[in-house]
DNA sequence: TGCGACTATATGCCAGCTACATATAGATGT
DNA sequence: ACATCTATATGTAGCTGGCATATAGTCGCA
């Protein structure tokens, strides 16, 4: 799945606004999105979607470290991880429809060899 | 996810040997996959895992038309096809997992809702 | 026999994405 | 003062995907 990267931000900003250090924090907890936790795409992807005005950021400069830019979902950005989650739903079925053809076909040719052995 | 193209071209040669024409029709017919169809792609990761030695080829002059490559899978590529359905199998459950946290926080948000309605 | 449609393979190109490296700088602890 | 941690950001090179284009054999048919 491209960009998978967007519905885990998006579903993360659902929760709680946050920032990008925070989040690329999350990412790297999160069993199978330890690779998409690397800055450089967290922060491009972040001001693409603000740019698409999926989300909104706001500079926060109390509590301590340096000033973070915090974001939150629009209601586009509501919207956008609805049809993500609705994109996601069909993506896998598909990967279903696929292991279950693969089964169907390994399980014959492992018939096959005990048939031979 | 990426490349999906391969995982599919896999397990069509798994069933029976092919060529590339014929590989792009059966791809166009298979619900998620029609997006993969595209000749251009077809043809270069076809000759992408041959290169591989996932894929083996011969020239098919018999029958109609004009020649085919027709490729058949080597042993690399039943071990390739087997290592795939253990990625996506993988990559299933951690959709599965995304949906299942999007749809508690959906409810949530839509339990608020009918709160304040 | 000439022409269009179909079958078949292949390359060119470019925008966008990804991974990895690097730059910058404020805050905190010792 | 210096290292470490927190935080944001850019540079770049390679890869991928999507779309267009090139080439050519075969078939049906008018």
């Amino acid at each position: 799945m491209r960009r998978f990267i967007q519905p885990r931000l998006l579903l993360l900003l659902a929760k709680k606004a946050s920032h990008g250090y925070e989040l690329m924090e999350a990412l790297r907890a999160i069993p199978g999105s330890e690779n998409l936790s690397d800055p450089g795409m967290m922060y491009r992807t972040l001001r693409q979607l603000e740019k698409a005005e999926v989300l909104r950021s706001a500079w926060d400069t109390a509590g301590r470290g340096p000033a973070r830019r915090v974001y939150e979902l629009t209601k586009i950005g509501r919207e956008q991880l609805e049809a993500w989650a609705a994109e996601i739903r069909k993506t896998g079925t598909h990967l279903e429809e696929f292991l279950t053809e693969y089964e169907s076909i390994a399980e014959h040719r492992s018939a096959k060899q005990r048939k031979r052995g």
